[in-house]
DNA sequence: GTTTTTTTTGCAAACGTTTGCATTATTGTT
DNA sequence: AACAATAATGCAAACGTTTGCAAAAAAAAC
């Protein structure tokens, strides 16, 4: 390394003839100073590109403008990360950070026995916390709530969390997919999820109202309990037809990979797509047009929730209470559903 | 907050009755405290549940534990990550990096205009850097090796490079998908990616040489330049056919998202895969096998390179001199290609 | 040309760790 | 019991910023 002794704020100083106080303020854009000195100062420093030891600053600070993301696959047994839909969150949120001038800290499950509020923010890793998905469990989230570290959580807003929570509105979701294979037709609705999950519960509960509504009596045959992945709801919907044979015409899934992995299963029995079965998946990932027949979905819109989340998270550093926020969602229909 | 008093060191030394000397050695386990005392500290800390401050520690240490990883998406308008690809590689660093002690700074080219070594390692946000993705250009790359900052890049790892990347064996790869679909029949064999791009000139490379070898002639009507995205992938198939008619019987495609933006196109014009056409894809990502028909691909090992570029960036943090690092990959038949 | 006001700069004390060195406690040796 | 050798602890100085307050410089008022 060529920075054998790197430059600081002193040695600035001692360049410019001025004080370290001086360069801190000039380069902080502190109008205490006058702008031609600011401007002066300003370029010396990017002409020597010089550059903020910001563990230092931030140690004198106290602020680190860093936000940990956390990816909560506490069910997942393999840590790594398989939905594109968290990641597109991922991705959006580091977008949405960095444009409010914070840094995005990554982080999975496998800090899994740590106490979060205490292992970001206590030490000073990090100013807040956005964690993706409330998993099953939300004991561990609620302990971070607990201790008032500034959080948001992307899940089910509609839970009365104590803690803000940004998510869909599940339930709508849930209904307007079920809707929309009733009214293409489909009178066997399959719901394809895991109803113990907040946000599937929800989008199940919808589901439930839809067919209520239409009057189609459920059966709770008509319920598969069903792992986020598309491997799984592979392998449940091959079972189920080998069990029972195609007994639906519809299913309403709980995600999009899980929408494919059923998808999958039926091409190979060549039921035929969306004649035979029509199918809803949920997220709107991208893979989701590509597939043929593209896929159906109600599309959640990471991009705008990101900010939203960012937004929520960037209140509480201002002491105010950050609450939940419902997104809107939207149907797109595409070829895995018979046209209306 | 109510983290009025956040206990420190000095706090907790209090408490014991000791030096915060002796604490902070206990706490991190430093054999010149007696195993006794170590042991009590460290049990009164995890009481109170005492938490660094990382900040100071940093500044006092001069080293981060963190690693800044760049998306290099810079040919790329829309910021955002469209290939779950890459993504799975974030993943897998980040796990990687966790094992090894190190936290994970997500960036993307958001920092674009940032010389990145001086943003990173000089302002002590990180310890090294890791870059995915060379994209066309390699100039930004370069300025931080020059730097000398501690650097890995996933990439072209044949190039003659002065800093270390690691990647899959490219020209390999493309010669097995493409002698794979020689070997299955197909005559006519479309090379679909960008040869500008540094790997997949590679693949291309590897195109080019099997067609060779098998006495194939390699004709310019036949190299279809395309950027790595599903999308333009399968308006430049649609464009070509429209064009010229089904031209091919064979496709060759960089990236499993170029393959299935490819497939897409087909289908819709009832062509049949792969007994018409032949797709050979790369990466292997979770929803290649969940295609219809599913895609045969090259595989590359994200799980082993991302511990592979850790571990030849910590050997950096070492003051070793990091080497470049080919990965094996490895053909995975599907039913995109016909059977042998 | 003073004095007052305002603008601009500098001093020095934090922020919470870590660590070389000095010091004290302990154990072993004669 | 005195001393040497070793083990365990503490002192105090960093690390590089930021910022309240004091001081100096410049401008305005008389």
């Amino acid at each position: 390394m060529a920075n054998e002794n790197k430059l600081t704020l002193a040695g600035l100083a001692k360049l410019a003839g001025v004080s370290t106080s001086t360069v801190s303020r000039a380069l902080n854009d502190n109008p205490l100073i006058k702008k031609e000195t600011r401007e002066k100062l300003q370029a010396l420093a990017s002409e020597n590109n010089f550059s903020l030891n910001r563990a230092a600053s931030r140690l004198r600070t106290q602020k680190t403008n860093v936000v940990a993301v956390i990816l909560n696959l506490t069910d997942n047994t393999d840590q790594s990360i398989s939905d594109p839909f968290l990641l597109k969150v991922v991705g959006d949120l580091n977008q949405a950070l960095n444009q409010r001038g914070y840094e995005l800290l990554l982080s999975n499950s496998f800090m899994a026995t740590q106490d979060w509020a205490n292992y970001f923010i206590s030490s000073s890793r990090a100013d807040g916390i956005i964690v993706i998905g409330q998993g099953k469990s939300t004991e561990k989230i609620e302990k971070v709530a607990e201790s008032n570290a500034p959080l948001v959580v992307w899940g089910d807003p509609k839970g009365h969390a104590n803690y803000s929570v940004v998510g869909s509105n599940n339930e709508l979701g849930g209904y307007q997919a079920t809707e929309h294979l009733i009214n293409t037709g489909c009178k066997r609705i399959l719901f394809l999820g895991d109803p113990e999950h907040a946000e599937m519960s929800e989008r199940y509960k919808g589901y439930g109202r839809a067919l209520k509504e239409y009057d189609i009596n459920i059966s709770d045959e008509l319920t598969l309990a069903c792992d986020i992945t598309s491997k799984v709801a592979y392998e449940k919907i091959g079972d189920l037809i080998l069990d029972k044979g195609l007994s639906f015409d519809g299913i309403v899934a709980s995600s999009d990979m899980v929408a494919l992995g059923a998808l999958k299963a039926l091409k190979e029995r060549y039921i035929s797509i969306p004649n035979d079965v029509g199918i809803v998946g949920f997220d709107d990932i991208a893979m989701a047009e590509l597939f043929h027949p593209s896929l159906t979905t109600i599309k959640q819109n990471t991009k705008s929730a990101a900010k939203i989340m960012v937004e929520q998270l960037l209140a509480q550093f201002n002491g105010e209470k950050a609450k939940s926020v419902v997104m809107d969602i939207q149907l797109i229909a595409r070829n895995s559903t018979r046209s209306i």
